[in-house]
DNA sequence: GGCCCCCCTG
DNA sequence: CAGGGGGGCC
């Protein structure tokens, strides 16, 4: 009935945040977006922003995953996700277009986490399976990170 | 019934 | 990214 509040701004932010918390419940998103006047569609579109920003995130490591496989890589010590690799690139294009952040050493982590993960799954042919991406997820639920402040300041978003 | 999440589609 | 459907968990 208010139509629409959130405005290009907040779906910049929030793809942002995901870089910290790639599972943030209602709860705390109202506490990020103290700008946003929440009711219930107006929730459901930002928990669902951020079940799309997951959607791109795996679906990108699983074919980088995928790749890596391909290329003969056989120890997942050989997967690290750094700031020079293909996969941040892509990543990082995406969530950070205009570079408005320093991406915290956490998402790296996690990627490389989730890396491994389908790189795993995948060479032990775990793929062949029904919803063989549910562990993944529930692995991947334990890399939240700490949320900056400056989230929660106006002017701070209004920068970006 | 309400809230979340994933899946698939456009 | 938005819509719509399905399933799980209070």
């Amino acid at each position: 009935m208010y139509g629409a509040v959130l405005t290009s701004l907040h779906l910049r932010k929030a793809k942002l945040m995901f870089f910290y918390t790639r599972y943030p419940n209602s709860a705390v998103l109202k506490v990020y977006f103290p700008d946003v006047r929440f009711n219930k569609l107006i929730t459901a579109q930002l928990v669902k922003w951020f079940s799309n920003f997951r959607e791109f995130f795996y679906q990108q490591i699983e074919k980088y995953a995928r790749q890596c496989l391909a290329e003969g890589i056989r120890n997942t010590d050989d997967l690290i996700v750094t700031p020079n690799c293909e996969l941040y690139r892509i990543l990082n294009l995406h969530y950070n277009r205009s570079n408005q952040i320093n991406v915290p050493i956490s998402f790296s982590k996690a990627a490389q986490a989730a890396l491994k993960e389908f790189f795993l799954a995948i060479q032990q042919q775990k793929d062949l399976e029904s919803s063989w991406k549910k562990s993944i997820y529930k692995v991947m639920q334990r890399f939240e990170d700490q949320i900056p402040d400056f989230f929660k300041n106006d002017h701070w978003m209004h920068s970006i």
